[in-house]
DNA sequence: TATGAATGAGATTTCATTCAT
DNA sequence: TATGAATGAAATCTCATTCAT
């Protein structure tokens, strides 16, 4: 057997799980993890049950599998973006960015956040791949700021949860329909808000 | 018969309906929603199987009404116990009152939280009960520090749902075990460090 | 609840369990363990599903539970029976004392033989149940002979696992239809015939 | 086409249902016949799953042809190797040939005989296949000495079953580990024993 | 002929809910 | 009202077999 077919073999492996993948992401999104079942995801991804356990060993692979497609996400690149300088500018490109990935994958990541609840091994699966990066890149960025003086003193840990938190919440409204004045605000605005309260609080000057 | 009669009956038909929130309640904090068995919750709450269908319609309902148990508690309080003209002190009081609720019903929000993103209609009654309150009160603060010039001019929904993100995210992470950095940090530091922003930014001055 | 109440409800339970049982054995008889479907064997039995699942822990316990049910076979009342200084007594009352057993519980010791070869659990627990107790009886009753010197010096071991597989083979051979020839012997001629040849040998006088 | 080129391809294709069976053989003596999965003896042997599938109809077919490799096993050079006169040399022989048949195929003939209680068809192979020729020979045999009055007057088939299954179920004992005193018998021992038995049976002298 | 991906029937088991006592 | 045995729908997963390449 040549490369060739090896390779062709490889692609067309790769082509039926991201299939499968699709299917199940577009389930667990309509129906939550619980109540999807593979018998849906199988005719929503158009093959038979008994294939999707020729590419996952379990229904809950599944779920792992979709986490690894979000969690691939470029985030260094932000730092290098941004003027570093400019706390504003870093801030902003940050935010932006994040809500990018939730915008694109909020559907997808609404199952994977309700079993994070119960499964404490994707719990630490999410938490390595989607919060570190983020609170690793935020955290250093903020002791550089401190360190050159342009923050005051500040608990970086603790201002960096600060912000994922602000951001998550605020994007979570924004994105959903839960609070209808959100759908009044702009992207632009939203993170603008945000991103002044971080640099100059609210206290009137 | 009598009202006394009757009355004592309510009262006990209350008392096995406590029992049995109180046996749920464990069983979901132990297992979460689904693995939770209605067998298990009978047991623990030293009832039959049946019983619980006497009291709650289904499965479903007792996290409805363990939510209700949880839901009701005091808030409004706190606008009278700190002084108006202090917002620190507001702010400080606001999220000590979270965290003790938080740390007092945790376990047994982490399954309600885990179904909010699954189930919309507990997802509406989870918003209505428990952010709602606090977002009102929250907000209407906020204006009114805003109309009186103590704080500049903010978007209040934004940087009210920015406060409640931000003290959420950092309770979960003070409560779990996740960054054991946190274990070191005391609640009053923490809150402190989240209060001194929202007031003065991150800015050195 | 008065002891009363609680006997019924033990009695009830224990009908229900042989029950199933009953349905078990006689479709395990029919098809064989692995052939036997849970739905047969439910119906069979006229119980749902589920309620297999309330008595047994699964499919596989339904058959130790047989076991069991063969295995409580009384034996060691044969050494009183049957004169002590008479061997060819005691080896024909013995012989007939399992034929019995198995001519009763063969159709249901097939399955079980059957699942012998691949479960080892099983071939424990039939190896100490079936075997282990006829094997000891007879293999004491062989020493005393043997010490009285009424039987010659023989490995006492080896010689009760001969006539343990003699009539076994014969029994098989007898309760099946495999050679016709069987049908035409009766069971005393069977027994006599082994029982003729452990004391005498085959070698003419 | 030419013959050498036919013959070569027959010999291919021989070479290939060799090495599958070699496979099955090792998958079924190592799982079982029920939990041997095609998929495991493809990979045993060496070859796709399809393949299996070009050269024996189905993986029962598997099994019969296995039983077909153990049957062709030379038995009737027996009868003129040992002097026919001589009982006892006759029997020791035919006994060592059992067993080593059973010390070689062993490991295979265990799922055979499992699946024997269920499948009526590979019941009747096998008693065709093994114990038929055998059974035949001794029965010959037995038959010869009682006609040329070396041996009393006995029923052949009884004996020979007899001696079947008490050779039998010694050599499980032997070959198995179920009872660890086995070990220290050596398969002369055994076998002695069990032939001076039926020469002479067990009663002092 | 060889491959191995795809199939899909079918089996076991769980568990919320019902209902006769 | 309390009980808990019975229910049976439904879900996951396995694996012998097929068939396009």
């Amino acid at each position: 057997m040549t490369n060739l077919v090896t390779d062709f073999k490889a692609q067309m492996a790769l082509a039926r799980r991201n299939q499968i993948l699709q299917g199940a992401a577009q389930v667990f999104a309509e129906k939550g993890f619980h109540k999807a079942t593979t018998k849906q995801i199988a005719k929503t991804a158009g093959v038979s049950e008994g294939t999707i356990y020729n590419y996952f060993k379990n229904k809950r692979e599944l779920l792992f599998a979709l986490l690894d497609m979000v969690g691939t996400q470029p985030l260094q690149s932000i730092v290098h973006e941004a003027p570093p300088n400019d706390p504003r500018a870093f801030l902003t490109t940050l935010m932006h960015n994040r809500y990018q990935l939730l915008k694109t994958h909020g559907p997808l990541l609404a199952p994977i956040m309700a079993e994070i609840f119960t499964d404490s091994t994707l719990r630490s699966e999410v938490y390595d791949m989607l919060i570190v990066p983020m609170a690793k890149l935020v955290e250093q960025y903020f002791q550089t700021q401190v360190d050159d003086k342009r923050f005051r003193s500040i608990n970086v840990m603790i201002i960096t949860r600060t912000l994922v938190g602000a951001l998550s919440f605020n994007m979570i409204f924004k994105l959903s329909n839960i609070d209808p004045r959100y759908a009044q605000i702009s992207e632009d605005e939203m993170i603008e808000e945000i991103v002044t309260l971080f640099l100059d609080g609210i206290l009137a000057t």
